[in-house]
DNA sequence: GAGAATGCTATTGTATACAGAATGGCGCGT
DNA sequence: ACGCGCCATTCTGTATACAATAGCATTCTC
């Protein structure tokens, strides 16, 4: 996927976690085009693509529409991606290398010195290292088709917004756990390290169900 | 997705799956347009679905490419299959209904009446309703996403002809698996039927690494 | 006045033409 | 003779033109 077709998906699927679109809107491509400058072509990959990630339904002679996300959607995406990620989990505490492990320590270093910034904690800095934990822990389970699964189901747009509704207790909370699992992968134990991560995406659920 | 880019889709996927194109083999848009019959714009919507299914890999600017399956990758989709049909079985066992059930007993049955057939077991027969069977399954778990990673799993190019490679011996041990679940399934103790399942799955990668 | 059928319009699906990028070969220079 | 660079060819990426389909409204008939 090159210029123009990654450019409408980039800009479409920045617009629908926004909340530009609402569910069930049709999208016409015609409109979508003049929206990002670019002819239909590229823009119908580009809904190709969105539609794959499940962020919009195609319907053949009829059209495209934004997604519904039911109540149970939120759920289910968060049971799996604690099964899935506790897989990763697991495999990943098998195949630890030093290395990476010094770079989650960092990661997790970078979220306690956010957190105990007292002007105000850094949340931009904590999403950018919670997202890079997780994603060297994907990496180092070394599965290419987990990495696509995780990566499609992290980047709902019901997950979107979810991690900035935290408290701070519970964002620290959250990177006590990043700091066992490093523990757990460094000490090669897969069990913990699944274990911990499982309970680590649940705590996530939970915080978001009483804070919303 | 419609008719011609279906058509491409379908044909371009057979095709890989009988193996006519060899991993790591450059697929030329307009090649493939002439040998299917239509333009390249499908050829184009159906290589991006290809691409999605992990049956080709595609760089930009530069073409497609057949994926190169490694050996470790075969031992990843049995494990992701094993964790998602485990999950998938357990939801199921919450959500089972009678109806449902009766659909399954029946697919089981078909499947000791075609093993049983003295004039050689009808492996379609198998083939069929083991697919039933696991889609029902998949179905009653009540999960669109699970669906969605679970069809993409099972339609690998790795697992296809994995089952055609069954022993009589182990034909029957699958369907009595598939006995076990629905029995599991009928008492909705998700427990057991995550762990049967499992079980089926990693039996079968176990049939077809020594069989191969 | 109600229902069905037909034509109109809007939008998707497909083909083709054109532009730009990448690779391979050829020639030129050293 | 060997290496570097330029040109040509080939293929992908994008735009646009054309075809087909679905939904809607209008009209005609009963």
């Amino acid at each position: 996927m090159s210029k123009a077709s990654e450019k409408a998906y980039r800009e479409l699927r920045e617009r629908l976690l926004r909340g530009e679109f609402n569910p069930g809107d049709r999208l016409v491509e015609d409109e979508l085009a003049t929206l990002c400058g670019v002819s239909r072509t590229p823009i119908r990959e580009a809904l190709q693509k969105l539609a794959n990630d499940m962020f919009v339904q195609q319907i053949p002679n009829r059209g495209t529409y934004v997604m519904e996300i039911s109540e149970t959607d939120q759920e289910d995406l968060f049971e799996l991606r604690a099964v899935l990620e506790g897989v990763a989990a697991a495999r990943a505490a098998k195949n630890a290398d030093e290395e990476t492990l010094a770079l989650l320590d960092k990661q997790v270093a970078r979220i306690d010195e956010a957190l105990s910034d007292s002007d105000g904690y850094q949340l931009d800095t904590f999403l950018d290292a919670n997202r890079r934990i997780h994603s060297l822990i994907i990496d180092m389970a070394g599965s290419a088709r987990l990495r696509v699964f995780l990566q499609n189901l992290t980047e709902q747009p019901v997950l979107i917004g979810t991690l900035q509704r935290y408290s701070m207790a519970n964002l620290k909370r959250s990177n006590e756990h990043h700091r066992e699992i490093v523990e757990a992968l460094r000490a090669g134990d897969s069990s913990w390290a699944q274990s911990v991560m499982v309970s680590h995406i649940h705590a996530a659920l939970h915080s978001f169900n009483r804070e919303k």
